[in-house]
DNA sequence: ATTACTATCTCACGAGTAC
DNA sequence: TGTACTCGTGAGATAGTAA
């Protein structure tokens, strides 16, 4: 008979809303009822049941009612909102990547060594990038899923160019950390992969600097904006 | 369908805490289930309702499923918490006292002219208060308990002495407003009245001051500290 | 107008179990 | 191991109504 259940939670937060704390706040069960949207009947049970467990206490008379939330019915609240609220704030703010080193340079090796890609690199991501693209295997469905899910989050966009001949793609960069160390996981328009690969540049030799070798796991994190409008 | 169920909040909160907010985090059934204190069979459902609704999305691979919460759970969470957060802040932290004022002096007025008791309200209140009290009469069973409830909150402790002959009593002293004028409402060690009679004292003539007279009605508040331990 | 009783209904939950 | 079905039970909600 000691915890709050959770269906009188609402109920409880409708008193503090009307002020019955520290004093006695005259109020009909009609009424609580409407607040709560539930029946008349609901909230004369809930009060009850409230009274019952210590969470308020009632005054009579005559034909009016009071409640008042005593300090049992208080702390209780509290320890229900700061449960709540730090759920809410445990949230670790990044996507997460599982996946192998694929073997050989990544296919955007070439292009992204291109001038007109790293000027942009240069001034946007504020480096140019080692020679050479990072491809990573994504191991399991919840990392290809985060690939798909990464289109919902600012990227840093590299435009797409043309160089008399032929046009290129844009490119997205999504600043991100492997082993601390700083690299950008890139998106690319014009891709021959599947869902399932991925593309790392870095201002140095990703593998060299990680100690990575082709087959080595590893676990990407790109930070997202906690602001976002995903889905 | 749109609205989140009492019943799921606390799921919720705790698939928040597995961090399933932004990526999808392996989970079993009765894993949730245990950590929300119900059966595998109600967590199995809860995440099924939850996915219906759209607040969180499911992720299959064979036997493993994974969730993550959609930015409308994630929505959902924020409002509920901050309902109950903002419930909790709006409790104004006073103690209210509705009532008239009672015709004469109170009893109050000569022991608290006693020097015994002026030098302690000199240091302690800061004023040396009007010679002679005002008694209130409470309308109210909420002001009367109000009374009552006083007991367990901080006051003002003015000592009892002796002047050789008979001893004096102390008096509790609880800073107040009256009409936003400064008054400190008392209660004496020893008195003879009842739980409906109150008495204020003041630096200057409460009466002239608010402009009152016997049979006026005036509310008093008397602040209350929130780290109270009342009940 | 109130509160709260009784009866009824719905649905949340857990047991058992199929897959 | 897993998830999620069916089904029985009872808590929680409402309707009707007494006081």
């Amino acid at each position: 008979m000691s915890e709050l259940k959770i269906q009188h939670i609402l109920t409880l937060a409708e008193l503090f809303t009307k002020g019955a704390r520290y004093n006695f706040v005259p109020i009909t069960t009609s009424s609580l009822g409407k607040s709560i949207r539930k029946s008349q009947q609901a909230a004369s049970k809930h009060l009850m049941e409230l009274e019952a467990n210590g969470y308020v206490e009632r005054l009579r008379s005559g034909r009016k009612v009071s409640v008042r939330i005593t300090t049992k019915g208080h702390a209780e609240m509290i320890k229900i909102s700061s449960v709540l609220k730090s759920s809410l704030e445990s949230i670790p703010a990044y996507l997460e990547f599982k996946g192998t080193i694929s073997s050989g340079m990544g296919e955007g090796a070439y292009y992204m060594s291109m001038k007109g890609y790293t000027k942009q690199f240069k001034t946007k991501l504020g480096y140019i990038p080692f020679p050479g693209t990072l491809n990573v295997k994504l191991k399991d469905k919840e990392s290809i899923e985060a690939k798909r899910s990464l289109d919902a989050y600012d990227a840093i966009m590299v435009d797409g160019f043309s160089d008399g001949k032929r046009t290129y793609g844009w490119v997205k960069c999504y600043p991100a950390k492997v082993n601390n160390i700083d690299v950008a996981l890139i998106l690319l328009e014009r891709t021959h992969h599947d869902d399932s690969i991925i593309e790392l540049i870095s201002k140095a030799n990703i593998k060299k600097v990680a100690k990575l070798s082709t087959g080595s796991k590893i676990t990407i994190r790109v930070p997202v904006s906690m602001k976002s409008n995903r889905d």
